[in-house]
DNA sequence: AGAAAATGCGGAAACGATTTCGAATTTTTA
DNA sequence: TAAAAATTCGAAATCGTTTCCGCATTTTCT
C-alpha cells in the first residue's frame, strides 16, 4: 500500500534495463552522463527510493547500528545516545535502541534479537545485573562488530571506550579528603560491574594512600529502585556511625542522597559532603549545587561510531582489537564540597 | 560473514523442501506435528534464524517503528520512548529512533530517509521550528501510518495524543494566582508549536478569569540555547517591571529559572512563585523544590504504541482517525509555589 | 468398494535490488 | 580501411524468505 514505485517500473518508463538504471543511480562508471541525467531526473520525477530491504538482502549489510544501553533516563547514556547518533546521521547509518532497564533477562533476549543480522554492528553497556556473559559472547563468536562504552565486559576480545575510572575516582576521594572529609562513603550499583570495581579500586587506593581506614560498612551497595536506595541512604546517614563524606558512582545515587537529606537536619556540604558521577546541567542548579565527576560522554559516543563505522566501511583493514581506550573526565567542584 | 545458516540450507539438512521448512516453522496447519517437531530442533541445533531482510523484502513490512523527537535529554521524552519500548518489544517491533536536536532541516532529512519504506510506521513529536509542513504531508499522502504526540500537527489528519494542555495551563495558572502572584510570565518555546498554543491559551484565559491584565513583556519567548535563555530570564527578573510569578511551558525553561536566580537576591517561592511542565524526577530535590505539572508521559508512549500496531496488524480494520486524545497531566504541587 | 475430501509435502515464482557476464555499438589505432 | 579497443547497455543469476499451485497418499463418506 505504502509502496513506491520499483526500479523495474522506473526501467520500463525509461525504457532502459533494470540494471542500467542501478548502475545510473549508483553512479556508475559504465554509464554515460547522458543517461544518467534522464535516469536521475526521472527517478526525482517519479518519486523513486530504493527498498532497503531488498538491498540489505543483496549485500548483505543492513545501514544500521544497534544500541543496547541499561536506562534511558540518564543523562550520560543520553549523551553518548547524541553522540552516537552525530556520526551515524552522517555516514548515512539508522539507530536501533533498545533499553534493558538494568534487566539481564531482557539483555539477553535482546542480544538475541540480534542474532539474525538486522543490525551490521552493536554499541552497548551491559546491565548491572550482567555477570554470566554467554549471550554476548555468542554474538561476538558469530562475527558480529561488537563495542562496549563505560559499563564494558573485559572477557570480550573487542574494543571498549571508558573514561578514566580508577584515576578520576582517586582525585574525587582526595578531593574529600582535601576538604576535610573523614569518613567517606562509596556508594555503587552492582559489584559485578566493570565500573564498580574501577572506581571502588580507586576510591579504596586514595584512602589506603592517605593512611585511613576504610569501614566496610561504606561500602554501600545500592539497588535499581530508587525509593530503596532513598531509603537506605537516609539511614546510613542518620545512623550513629555516619559518614561525612560520599562518594557516588553513578548519577542516580548522587541524586539520591540528596533526596535522602531532605526533611533531615544533615546539611551539605557542612555535614556531609558529596560528589558523584554525573553528566546532568542540573548539578548545577541544585542547591547547594552538586560537585560532579562529569564523564566525556558525547565523545565517547563520537569514539565508538567512528571506530565502528570505520570498521564497517573496510572489515578487511580495521579490526576492533582487544583493547581499552580511556577517555578523561573533569571534576567540576560545585557547593557540595565546600569546605567553607 | 557474520552469516548464519539459511532457510535452504537448513532444508537440505533436513532433506526437505524450503516451502515445508519455513511453513514448518511458521507454525502452518498443513504440516504434521512430527516433521514440525524434527524441524524446529534441527532449526535450533544449527542455530537458525531467520533473514529479516529477505522476510520484510517478502512481506512487505519490517517490524520496524521509527520515533522522531526533538531531543533526548529531556525527561518527558525519555519516559515516553521508554513507553514505546514497552509495548513494541512486547509485540515484537523494533524501534528507529532519530533526535532533531529542535532542527526543522534535520527533521525533513530524517523524513525523507524514512520515505523508502524502512520503516512500517512512525511517532513523532515535531521540532519548535517547524511551521512548513510539507514533509510530513508527503510522508502521510504515502501511506504511512503516523501518529503525533505531545508536539502535533493539527493539518495531518491522523491520530494525536497529547495530555490537557488549555485546561492544564489554566489550572497551574489559577494555581499561582491563588498563591497571590499578580504579575505572571508565561515561558515558552516557537510560537508555531501547538504546545505553546494550547498552554498559552489557558493561561491568557485564566489571567482573563481573573480579571487581570496581560502584560505583553510576559509572554517570553525562549531559544533553544540554553544560556541565551538563563540569560533573557535574568534580565526579566531583574528589570523594574518583574514578574512575582512564571509558568514555564516546558522542562528546559523551569530549570532555566533556577539557572537564572543563581547569585541574585531573588528568592523562590518569597519573591517569584515558578510553575513548570516537567517530568523530571530530580523536580523534587530541587531547593526549594519545584511545582510541577507532570504529563502522563509512560501512558502517552503506551497508548501511541498500542495504537500504531493494532493499526499494522489489522490495516483494513483500524484506522489512524483525524482525531486528538487528550490525557490528563498533573500538578504536583511542591514548595516553589508557597504562599508562606 | 468407489468416489470425495482431507492431509502432507515439493516445485517454482515472487519480492526489489545489485552484479557478473556478455554483446552491441562507437571510437581509436595501425 | 580493417582490426582493436573503448564505451554503453541488456539478460540473467542471486540474496533468503513466503506462498500459490500442484500432486501424491491417506482418510472419510455414501
Amino acid at each position: 500500500m505504502a509502496g513506491g514505485i520499483s526500479l523495474k517500473e522506473l526501467a520500463a518508463e525509461l525504457k532502459l534495463a533494470p540494471s542500467t538504471v542501478s548502475r545510473a543511480l549508483n553512479d556508475s562508471y559504465e554509464i554515460s552522463d547522458a543517461t544518467k541525467k534522464k535516469v536521475i531526473s526521472m527517478a526525482e520525477k517519479l518519486n523513486y527510493h530504493a527498498n532497503p530491504f531488498a538491498r540489505s538482502l543483496r549485500e548483505n549489510k543492513s545501514k544500521t547500528i544497534a544500541v543496547i544501553i541499561p536506562e534511558r533516563i540518564n543523562s550520560f547514556f543520553a549523551q553518548v545516545m547524541d553522540g552516537i547518533e552525530d556520526i551515524a546521521q552522517e555516514q548515512g547509518y539508522h539507530l536501533l535502541v533498545y533499553n534493558t532497564h538494568e534487566d539481564v533477562e531482557k539483555e539477553k533476549k535482546i542480544v538475541n534479537l540480534l542474532l539474525n543480522g538486522r543490525a551490521d554492528a552493536i554499541v552497548m553497556s551491559v546491565s548491572s545485573q550482567t555477570s554470566d556473559i554467554s549471550h554476548l559472547k555468542k554474538l561476538h563468536d558469530r562475527g558480529l562488530p561488537i563495542i562496549f562504552f563505560d559499563r564494558i565486559c573485559n572477557d570480550i576480545p573487542t574494543t571498549k571506550f571508558i573514561t578514566n575510572d580508577y584515576e578520576i575516582a582517586f582525585d574525587a576521594t582526595k578531593h574529600l579528603i582535601q576538604q576535610g572529609c573523614k569518613k567517606i562513603a562509596f556508594l555503587m550499583l552492582s559489584k559485578d560491574l566493570s565500573i564498580t570495581k574501577e572506581r571502588q579500586r580507586g576510591y579504596l587506593d586514595a584512602l589506603k594512600d592517605e593512611g585511613m581506614e576504610m569501614n566496610p560498612a561504606f561500602d554501600f551497595y545500592c539497588s535499581h529502585v530508587e525509593e530503596t536506595n532513598v531509603q537506605l541512604i537516609h539511614e546510613m546517614l542518620t545512623s550513629p556511625s555516619k559518614p561525612d563524606g560520599i562518594l557516588a558512582s553513578v548519577e542516580k545515587l548522587g541524586f539520591a542522597t540528596y533526596h535522602a537529606i531532605k526533611n533531615t537536619k544533615i546539611r551539605i556540604p557542612e555535614d556531609l559532603k558529596l560528589i558523584s558521577f554525573s553528566n546532568a546541567s542540573i548539578a548545577g542548579i541544585l542547591s547547594p549545587s552538586m560537585t560532579t565527576i562529569t564523564q566525556p560522554a558525547l565523545t565517547i559516543g563520537h569514539e565508538c561510531a567512528k571506530l565502528l563505522i570505520k570498521k564497517l566501511n573496510k572489515p578487511k583493514h580495521y579490526d576492533l582489537v582487544d583493547q581499552v581506550v580511556t577517555i578523561p573526565s573533569v571534576i567540576t567542584v560545585r557547593e557540595s564540597t565546600f569546605s567553607e
